[in-house]
DNA sequence: CTGAATAGATAGTTCCACTATCCGCTATAG
DNA sequence: CTATAGCGGATAGTGGAACTATCTATTCAG
């Protein structure tokens, strides 16, 4: 097919392809002339999951860049592909740095959940970051209500891993991974509103 | 105290804090002549609010600003507030309306989860489009594993209402849901990072 | 044959979240 | 008392991100 097919139906706009083949979000149509391409369903799928990582995702383009490129490397790796998602997911900006007590409460967290967690992991700071924001925005972590949300990410986080056994192509694996994390987070917090406002409603009617 | 003082506690440049000021997302302080403004400690903890809500809570300015004035407002509501928070956290875009099979989907998930979802809900039309996205990026949802999430955002929904529940003051609650929302978010999505990582680690070494 | 579409390059646009500069004034150190 | 650093408030400028428009030289479809 050619680009305006793929325009149709992808449902993004020419110029945006174009933009994401400069920008090597998407591979290159074949040449079969020197101003014609073809493409084929691949570069549909490329192009939808791109779009979703992007719309929905909320990636930025490198983040998204950066997943792509790590799913096509010669030999992926799911420890590379982690940390770039990770990575991609929420970038980690130095605005305020988590005191030693923050980054302690969430190491006695991970502990108390069985987690491991090595001791320069990223996810580290990140959380003790986030902790860090509550406080400064006037919210208590003490009583105990962080661990509830613990114990929710720690079934989510099992479930996921048993929903990858299930699968049998490395492509896929990596596929489901990139995007479970990213959209699936989405997801959980989509779900989360609305099971609130179920609940709010269940309490103080309407 | 004045600007200087109020950066250097907040670590948030005086520049920027001009422009919160502009912007209407902090009171103006009190002056004491033409070209001289008091602050005090409630404009220090409003401007770390919004420090934390438009850094680790990943608000646009406008989306704080709304947020925020639904707090300040005469009358509060929880009704409102929930609304606008909704709203500003993750902007309803139009990009892939979802299929009627997707919405009903939802539906039925949450006729499962014993959840009540107003049909004209935002709710509904949101988590549809995450389902959308999910298709589009190629990865099933049929299989149950959504229900796991679902699950998930019950138990911290309820937990959360918990919570609330032990506070006193109308301040105290409006403050609680908006960071509540708006950061949770932020703390479960790290959270699940975080276990999903010692999970691959208990699974597969390293 | 002709008009619409194409590949690829370059340049322009729009939005956002700040920054920088400027002015007239004021608090304060010496 | 002066010098000077800082202030409030206004206006203008900056830099990055994600497109969007335009251009040229083809080429395909009817």
């Amino acid at each position: 097919m050619r680009i305006s097919e793929l325009s149709q139906r992808s449902g993004v706009p020419v110029p945006s392809i174009k933009f994401y083949l400069r920008e090597g979000l998407l591979p290159r149509g074949e040449l079969t002339s020197p101003n014609q391409a073809r493409y084929d369903e691949d570069h549909l799928n490329r192009l939808r999951l791109v779009s979703a990582l992007t719309g929905v995702g909320g990636l930025s383009v490198a983040a998204a860049r950066d997943v792509l490129a790590v799913i096509d490397a010669e030999e992926p790796n799911l420890d590379d592909l982690m940390g770039v998602t990770l990575k991609a997911v929420h970038p980690i900006t130095t605005e305020n740095e988590p005191t030693d007590a923050e980054l302690a409460e969430v190491d006695s967290l991970a502990e108390r959940h069985g987690w491991y967690v090595h001791p320069d992991s990223p996810l580290r700071e990140e959380v003790a970051q986030v902790v860090a924001a509550l406080h400064q925005a006037g919210l208590d972590t003490g009583s105990g209500w962080v661990d509830g949300y613990a114990r929710a990410a720690d079934d989510v986080a099992r479930q996921d891993h048993e929903v990858l056994t299930g699968l049998d192509g490395l492509d896929e694996v990596l596929r489901t991974v990139v995007v479970g994390t990213v959209l699936g987070e989405r997801l959980l917090a989509a779900l989360r509103r609305m099971a609130q406002a179920s609940e709010a409603h269940r309490r103080y009617g309407v």
